[in-house]
DNA sequence: GTCAAAACCGTACCGCAAGTACAGTTTCTG
DNA sequence: CAGAAACTGTACTTGCGGTACGGTTTTGAC
């Protein structure tokens, strides 16, 4: 990694946590390349505008986000050959990582960006709509493979289920958030998952 | 309702849009006296900064939606004894409702606050924080009622339960808005309610 | 070691928005 | 008609995003 790209990973970080903090339109540049220790040519060296800056910002986001889900449902997939049982190891894996996190999750870019949207250009909104499609369609595969062996009581829709996913997480981020309880995070996402096993497991049984 | 009544109203209906539209710090003061037609002086004749201005459109919007479920569940338990059935029926007219607004829902003032946090003093936090405990207040006592007389299936918290509500609502408006289709908030409200129903309906009927 | 490109620094500037100050004017209401 | 409420107008301060541009240091390839 060479300096210019140590520095735009120091001030992306940076960024980051100042925008989940207080939104994107309160973040100035000034205090982010005071705390990066560089002027602001600097700064305009490595981005042209603010809009470069959320730009890269989401990339990483969803980047960084999208492992931590690989990671998860892949050690789900190891520890267990029936699906349903393999995801909900996962969501449990994911309630724990949630629950760890020291101050709370710090917030959903994807959200931040969604409640200011004229502050963007298109290519930030495509980018945030599109990182949105991608995890519904991963949650939409996953209940398919379970749908498969598992058939759900109730006519429920699966796409909307799989959505029902980043809901809940949005939902839950914004609640642990306005009520500063990081617990609630962890607890949404385990009721999600008694969900996910009531509408999967067969009446008959237990 | 006096003349000076009147233009509050004015300012925070426009504001409030505009607010939902691109988050609190991109909404110039001058954009919103220009659509009110008056002038600066005159704007903080009635709000004495941003700040307030923030605190009454919460009041405003909390006042507002708190009228709007008080409506439907209110019918909701006019339309049938049973506790689960009034619940079911609520949720029902409630994503009829949301399927209805025009334009999509055009956001949740309390989901744009918590994005922009430091931006507002601890009053207009505070604000924030307590009418999300009150929904949930309001949804643990209606499950309550429900348990008391359906007992539900796998042991779920009902605290969590009624938190759930506000979450999938929250997360479906930034789904909604994210991937521009105001359809995702009627359909996540529509799978909370299966969700509801498989949680209490006893396992040996259907 | 050289030399060019990459990675910055410094300074000066523009335009816009929040907010202050305060004097003056219109409009409503008793 | 008087006084309060509801504004208008002007002028100013501060802070931020962004531009322009010339100068300086650091880095890595040869």
């Amino acid at each position: 990694m060479g300096k210019g790209e140590a520095t735009r990973e120091r001030i992306l970080e940076i960024a980051e946590a100042a925008v989940l903090a207080k939104g994107f339109g309160a973040t100035s540049i000034d205090e982010v390349i005071a705390e990066a220790g560089l002027t602001k040519s600097g700064f305009f060296y490595h981005f042209k505008d603010k809009n470069a800056l959320a730009r890269e910002m989401l990339r990483r986001y969803v980047k960084t986000n999208d492992q931590l889900f690989d990671d998860i449902f892949a050690r789900g997939r190891q520890l267990s050959d029936d699906p349903l049982q393999a995801f909900l190891i996962s969501l449990k894996l994911l309630a724990e990582v949630m629950a760890d996190l020291p101050n709370g999750h710090p917030g959903c870019l994807i959200a931040s960006v969604c409640y200011q949207e004229r502050l963007f250009d298109r290519e930030v909104r495509e980018l945030t709509a599109q990182s949105v499609r991608d995890w519904n369609a991963r949650f939409r595969h996953i209940l398919d493979g379970i749908a498969a062996v598992h058939s759900p009581r109730e006519p429920i829709d699966l796409d909307d289920l799989a959505d029902m996913m980043s809901c809940i997480v949005d939902g839950a981020i914004i609640m642990s958030k306005t009520l500063n309880d990081p617990s609630r995070l962890e607890r949404q996402i385990l009721i999600f998952r008694s969900c996910v096993k009531l509408i999967f497991s067969a009446p008959s049984l237990s």
